[in-house]
DNA sequence: CTTTGTAATAGTGGATACACTCATACAGAA
DNA sequence: TTCTGTATGAGTGTATCCACTATTACAAAG
């Protein structure tokens, strides 16, 4: 299920803010694209009210920006932002894996290997859902730290540059050529030493950074809307 | 100005949020208290709406719980929380001082020793302005790390453990004494070495923690309200 | 042709109204 | 007395309405 929320939702906000994201992660929603809270409201059969509340959650995450009378726009990464959060993910989930390594027994290592299995069928198949098991390995090794606040960050992270991997997937990289990187980690798991795990993976996150990015800047995009930072938190 | 919100509130919404995130960090809401739309709105001088939208972002930011159907509590943090928090922290403020290395020329150096001193000032004088130039301090290095998400989700962190410190230094502590360690900070960017503070910076951090928890576990509080996740980013 | 002022329109933020849910208190049955 | 069902009230979630803002298009002046 890697980072999708489970469950049903209980609210009409609730169902709103499921719709929204899952559009933006799957990029139906383009950076830059403003959205309409009438038109949304009018898809989903509700009313304005959920559908902005929707949009405060999604504004929160980064997802969006909401601009006081300006409405809501789906924000896009710069190409600073890309590099920003992969050094995040970095550390957090540096941090994740050697938290984790005393859970790794014999069960784990052996779910582990199908993690790695599943990813790479996946990306020899071309799916388009390598992407989902390439999430759901990292989101396993992250489970086991059993840090429910870290796990969230690191979830949130992974859906921010979601929508730009995929473009990225879809149109150039190879996934294999990607797969290849995960043997490491899962040799660095194996030999128990923590920090080492830690680096390995830190290292590992911020590999895919600059091949991403340049495919971007090549593209030209990730130029579109600079997302923000929560109005609230700020120094 | 540490880790406040500055700018005025340009809409209703933002300003509820303002208050109510205000009344949480000073401790005015206690961990497990309800908050009524209703009565904040009045409060304030505005309807329920804001308020309630505002509650949307508390939540986000795990400051709030918000059950369907049942209100809005402020969330306090179990001793596991906030433990898990610091973990956190540690590693986000290790990054962010590595980041920073680069920009510690002379006159940033003489600025950290300008808050240093300012910490000891208010630490002397036993200010409960303590934790805000404490605050400040830490800003001020994550600051020069030039990351804006880094530096928010920073913030946020040091925003969810401030209730719980308040009543920490309030009640017990001396700050002079956890002051002694910032030394320890300063020393380490005063090397040169980015590595090396790195490290020290996550110790630094690390170690505030089991002294908190011990209060909190003693006073027998801390075991308030769970906050939980935001019910979109789960795995 | 460009610039500036103005009108029209779309869209936003907020207030109010209404329906529904949950919790509490109380009455009656066992 | 204890348990269960019901009624009542407080509080929540959503829809609708209104006032205001911003943007666009267009017209008149330079």
């Amino acid at each position: 299920m890697s980072f999708a929320s489970k469950g049903m939702a209980a609210t009409a906000q609730d169902e709103a803010y499921r719709a929204i994201l899952q559009d933006i992660r799957s990029g139906r929603y383009q950076p830059g694209e403003r959205l309409i809270p009438e038109t949304i409201a009018r898809e989903l059969a509700m009313s304005r009210m959920p559908v902005r509340e929707a949009f405060q959650r999604l504004a929160n995450e980064g997802l969006v920006l909401i601009r006081p009378n300006r409405g809501c726009v789906v924000s896009g990464l710069t190409i600073d932002e890309i590099y920003e959060l992969f050094e995040i993910r970095s550390v957090l989930e540096g941090l994740a894996v050697r938290l984790a390594m005393p859970r790794f027994d014999a069960a784990a290592l052996a779910e582990l290997d199908d993690h790695v299995a599943r990813m790479h069928r996946a990306g020899a198949a071309g799916g388009a859902d390598w992407l989902t098991k390439h999430q759901e390995f990292h989101a396993y090794i992250c489970g086991l730290s059993r840090r429910p606040k870290l796990i969230a960050q690191i979830a949130a992270l992974h859906i921010a540059v979601e929508p730009s991997m995929r473009v990225w997937l879809h149109h150039v990289a190879q996934p294999a050529h990607a797969t290849e990187r995960q043997d490491e980690v899962v040799e660095a798991i194996r030999t128990g030493d923590a920090e080492h795990a830690e680096a390995v993976m830190r290292d590992h996150v911020l590999r895919t950074a600059p091949r991403l990015a340049e495919f971007l800047r090549k593209r030209g995009q990730a130029a579109g809307v600079p997302s923000t930072l929560p109005a609230s938190t700020q120094i």
